[in-house]
DNA sequence: GCGACAG
DNA sequence: ATCTTGTCGC
């Protein structure tokens, strides 16, 4: 509710914008990130999905609490709103961000890290949905995608919660992570207020019997039934 | 110019 | 993201 206060004075202008606006914003707020460790004692988890119906038209944004330690849900929310952008790779977070907030403006646990389905700073200019979100909350944020967007890697060994450096360059922007034996692995990255290593502590510390970690899968499992 | 391209 | 059945395997 007062966690986020940039959500009610500015919440109708990242959005509405060109193409070539957007991207030059990007670049303004990934200067913004916090890169390091910011994040106090972690209670409450929350887990962020958003997609879309209506063949885009509508966005959707579920988002479910889960208490720390525990992964136990004890909070959920969906929101849905009509679409404002189109999809352009690289500018999804504008798309998606008007549906989230408006979740968590409707959440009434009080949340402490957020994990995301998508990129934190995994993005041609740091600015993936995770990381985007995490300025708009001020809240820790990381992201796990199911798709590499950008960055290149080596193999990941098959073993559980093994991993390999997403790289970029000389940048490490993230790891990708094998959360199952067996499964293709997912990309995890910081978004705001947490390093690369915190990141990778957080999602698998959040892995259960599946290949995605709780609070995200939970949230895939929460959007996907209507 | 030719691919690549989160959700 | 979404369109979509069965099928193999733990």
């Amino acid at each position: 509710m007062t966690q986020h206060p940039r959500t009610r004075e500015t919440a109708l202008h990242d959005w509405d914008l060109a193409p070539k606006e957007a991207i030059a914003l990007q670049r303004t707020l990934a200067g913004r990130l916090i890169r390091e460790d910011a994040l106090g004692e972690v209670k409450h988890i929350a887990g962020v999905d958003i997609g879309f119906e209506d063949g885009g038209d509508t966005t959707r944004a579920a988002v479910v609490v889960l208490s720390w330690p525990g992964l136990a849900p004890i909070e959920q929310v969906v929101a849905r709103q009509p679409t404002r952008m189109p999809y352009v790779p690289g500018l999804l977070s504008f798309r998606e961000i008007p549906a989230a907030l408006a979740a968590f403006e409707r959440l009434d646990s009080r949340v402490d890290l957020v994990m995301v389905d998508g990129h934190g700073i995994a993005h041609p200019r740091r600015l993936g949905v995770a990381a985007h979100l995490g300025l708009w909350l001020d809240l820790p944020t990381l992201g796990v995608a199911k798709k590499r967007l950008t960055g290149r890697h080596g193999e990941v060994p098959e073993g559980r919660a093994e991993s390999t450096d997403l790289m970029d360059g000389d940048e490490r922007i993230g790891v990708v992570l094998r959360s199952r034996a067996g499964v293709k692995p997912v990309f995890v990255s910081p978004g705001h207020r947490l390093s690369v290593d915190s990141a990778r502590t957080w999602a698998v510390a959040c892995l259960g019997r599946y290949k995605l970690p709780e609070p995200t899968r939970l949230a895939d499992r929460l959007a996907s039934r209507r």
